[in-house]
RNA sequence: GGCAGUGUAGCUCAGUUGGCUAGAGCAAGCGACUCAUAUUCGCUAGGUCCGGGGUUCGAAUCCCUGCACUGCCA
């Protein structure tokens, strides 16, 4: 049986017009799940949206329409999004859905019964206008501190879930487990916050509707994020006993991005614990995108429209930019020279060129029938092992989710290659006969190592590598074996590549 | 204010437990080739490794201190 493997991106808002971060997180996790089902896994691949909440409920009101209607009309933005980004997503959860109300009453209901969910008193300060609560310790001369104008005491009645209780459970399991919130710097800041004390969370509201409620309470709403974050396990089934529920829990890794990481590294963690579940294995918070050096946001309007940029520059090119240019989990800069950069010099010039240049030269030379190799020579020998060991490389960088550096591993042999052919001059080698064998060996290997390039890089660049492979002749499924040198079979039809990326104005 | 972290070539960054002439990619300059999307390959960088002090035979790498920036919390 195949092992399994699932990995999530967090539900998006439904009401939130999808942007770069969105794309980001989902196109990581896409690659990793490819990436697993290329190395032999059955992947789980779970996204979905949160579509319940106050601000749901308004939208609605203003576009008088139900909140459910509303959410099914704007849910499409995301799932069209996804299908133009090429994503292998294997589910789509909305917290609409009866299989997560389901489960999110019995886990909530389960808490309750255990007694680590209580009813309490919600007591906070309330600024009318801004529309939020403030804790007393918040405020600034008993006044608001966004808009300095008076707020009021508000007491509302609200069920706690006792988190307080398993601070220390928690601190043990994060100084067990190294890798389970990632990268270290969120690790360090997550362990501090724990260790200045936990409170218990509210989770439960009464002043709108829109959401599932409390089990024997129809007054309470359960809170956003006890709603949105068990969406993980009903995805699956949960409480079901169901295959997937039981084979793909707990899960391999939640992809999320850094604003989020407290919700998954605190209080899902310790939901999970109160209910007896088994925690996740990994939480990795990825970084934020500024654009053009800025600060991405609705007023300065410069929020970036990943379909704006597909149409522009293509889904790969996107897709290869905003996993090279930073390392996963740090911030970045989104710029359109960058990305341009980027297509012309590593996609265009490195990669598209090499494919370009060595497939024009199979057909000049061999009318395009791939030659049987002679044996292996001294620089034959370096190719192969660099491609053997780049292989390697990537499995283990993308352990870590480090997209930028299997890329960079995968990049050092594109660039091996292009030297390789100026090393061994198949131009010359051409021009006399008695070099007929050389040439041959030469050439097989230099579309072998690209072989094995677009077979890991179908990953990352899904249509890029399909379209290379059918121009070595080997196009159709791939799989972990495709890895390994010697898939290339003389006598296959080679055939010139057409550009894969065109050079772009800068 | 508390805690954590960062500050290395024009830009983005690597630099294990301190040790040969401080590295990579991109950009820039020069040269070579011609199979290729004028693409590729080679060569070229003299950067106070933030400032100051200290430990050491020897520090970008350890300690102290100052400055700047960032994140989390309050």
């Amino acid at each position: 049986m195949k092992p399994a493997f699932y990995l999530t991106t967090p539900i998006y808002y439904v009401n939130d017009v999808p942007h770069i971060g969105h794309a980001y997180t989902t196109v990581a996790g896409d690659v990793l799940a490819r990436y697993k089902r290329l190395m032999g896994y059955e992947v789980y691949f779970l996204t979905g949206s949160d579509e319940h909440g106050q601000k749901v409920e308004k939208a609605a009101q203003t576009a008088g329409e139900t909140p459910l209607e509303l959410a099914d009309r704007v849910v499409k933005r995301f799932q069209a999004l996804w299908e133009r980004l090429g994503i292998s997503s294997t589910d789509f959860i909305r917290t609409t859905q009866e299989r997560h109300k389901k489960g999110v009453s019995h886990i909530f209901k389960e808490i309750l019964e255990k007694g680590d969910i209580y009813l309490g008193e919600y007591e906070d300060w309330y600024c009318t206008p801004c529309e939020t609560f403030w804790t007393e310790t918040q405020l600034i001369d008993g006044r608001c501190p966004d808009c300095n104008r008076p707020v009021e005491k508000l007491k509302e009645e609200s069920y706690f879930f006792r988190m307080s209780k398993y601070q220390d459970q928690l601190l043990a399991h994060i100084e067990a487990h190294p890798d389970f919130i990632q990268p270290k710097s969120k690790r360090n800041e997550i362990i501090s916050f724990v260790k200045e004390g936990l409170r218990d969370l509210s989770v439960s509201r009464t002043t709108f509707t829109w959401g599932i409620p409390v089990p024997g309470n129809e007054k309470h709403v359960i809170y956003v994020w006890f709603d949105a974050l068990t969406n993980y396990i009903t995805a699956l089934g949960y409480p079901d006993e169901t295959r997937e529920y039981g084979r793909f829990w707990p899960v391999d890794v939640h992809l999320i991005g850094k604003d989020i990481l407290r919700f998954h590294a605190v209080y899902w963690p310790t939901f999970l614990m109160a209910a007896g579940l088994p925690l996740p294995k990994k939480v990795f918070a990825h970084g934020w995108w500024t654009v053009e050096g800025q600060k991405m946001s609705k007023s300065l309007q410069n929020v970036v429209e990943p379909n704006m940029l597909v149409d522009k520059y293509g889904v790969d090119a996107v897709r290869y930019f905003l996993l090279r240019e930073v390392p996963f989990g740090l911030d970045g800069d989104f710029s359109h020279t960058a990305l341009v950069q980027r297509i012309n010099s590593d996609l265009a010039n490195d990669l598209g060129n090499l494919l370009s240049r060595s497939t024009a030269m199979a057909v000049k030379y061999f009318d395009g029938v791939l030659p049987q190799p002679a044996e292996l020579s001294g620089i034959d020998l370096a190719l192969k092992g660099k491609t053997e060991a780049m292989v390697a490389n990537v499995d283990a960088c993308l352990d870590d989710l480090a997209f930028s550096k299997a890329l960079q591993a995968i990049w050092e042999v594109v660039s091996a290659a292009n030297k390789y052919i100026d090393d061994s001059a198949p131009w010359t080698l051409a021009k006399d006969p008695a070099q007929k064998d050389r040439l041959a060996t030469v050439m097989y290997c230099l579309l072998e190592a690209q072989r094995i390039v677009h077979v890991i890089l179908s990953a990352f660049l899904p249509a890029t590598s399909e379209k290379a492979l059918a121009s070595l002749g080997c196009g159709g499924e791939i799989d972990k074996a495709g890895l390994a040198w010697g898939g290339l079979r003389a006598g296959c039809t080679i055939t010139k590549a057409e550009a894969l990326f065109p050079r772009m104005e800068g």
